[in-house]
DNA sequence: CCATATGTTACTCG
DNA sequence: ACGAGTAACATATG
């Protein structure tokens, strides 16, 4: 579900909840299989832990906790709830961390693609590509590591260890603003061209975030913020999930690229 | 019943 | 080594 304006809109609210420096009194595991330590090993080092900072890169989540570090990911449908510590559990709300201020933190997920890995260092995030909000994120070495590939760019900026952060609907509307077809090859993208596509990166990136991140459908699998409202960037979408053009009014076609639907116009984005 | 879904990875084949 | 393609994970929705 979420991409990379989703997970920051999360970890903006949460900073807004003050949830920074809190102590997890307790620690609930309903599923245990979407941690990848035994459960008694998490509680363990979870409980009475402080967390003394709130991070995110690409679209992992990571508490920093004093002696560890809790990294989630929320992929297809995973969820973070802010919830009172009288909330009673629904349907696929798998995890709880409970807070000193009789907050809680509540881990939803409908598909349970989602998973919390908890980590001494963050050496597993390392094969990441640059953050594309992070001040690393420029154009020269975008455009030298754009050089370096033969493949369609639809598949490079779907590839978190090429650039980290973009999944399906954020990259389509980046091409159609970029004007530029999906299945490009990435070797021969000029450097103009490129540089269109990487201010269009950001330009959506930052609007998505002003946004509260997208949220596609009514229904609890969808994005929705910590306090559970949607985001509003889904009435901003200019191809993804379209069916015409807002340029030229012709078609949008429907391909498959790296197994994804790719929403394009033919005329505009060649 | 069928297709599709905001993600990632492991595996195959060429 | 590189790139392309597929299945897999599990569930809900239209």
């Amino acid at each position: 579900m979420p991409e990379i304006a989703e997970v920051e809109t999360i970890k903006n609210d949460l900073f807004a909840a003050k949830i920074l420096s809190q102590k997890i009194v307790d620690v609930k595991i309903f599923k245990p299989s979407l941690i990848n330590t035994s459960k008694k090993a998490f509680v363990h080092k979870v409980k009475n832990s402080r967390i003394i900072n709130i991070k995110r890169i690409g679209k992992y989540l990571i508490f920093v906790l004093e002696d560890k570090f809790l990294i989630i990911h929320l992929r297809m449908t995973g969820h973070i709830f802010l919830k009172d510590q009288n909330h009673i559990f629904q349907k696929h709300e798998h995890i709880a961390l409970i807070f000193e201020n009789k907050k809680m933190l509540v881990y939803f997920d409908p598909r349970r693609f989602g998973k919390f890995y908890l980590r001494d260092d963050l050496s597993s995030l390392d094969k990441l590509g640059c953050d594309i909000l992070s001040k690393s994120f420029i154009f020269d070495s975008f455009y030298e590591k754009l050089k370096s590939k033969k493949k369609n760019i639809k598949t490079l900026l779907l590839d978190q260890n090429f650039i980290a952060g973009l999944g399906n609907i954020y990259v389509d509307e980046a091409l159609f603003l970029a004007k530029m077809h999906p299945e490009k090859i990435s070797l021969n993208i000029t450097k103009e061209k490129a540089k269109d596509l990487f201010f269009s990166i950001k330009k959506i990136i930052s609007k998505a975030i002003k946004n509260r991140g997208t949220s596609l459908g009514k229904s609890r699998s969808n994005f929705s913020s910590i306090y559970e409202d949607f985001g509003n960037f889904q009435n901003h979408l200019l191809v993804h999930t379209k069916k015409t053009c807002p340029n030229c009014f012709s078609e949008i076609k429907k391909i498959k690229v790296s197994q994804r639907t790719s929403h394009f116009c033919e005329k505009c984005q060649n």
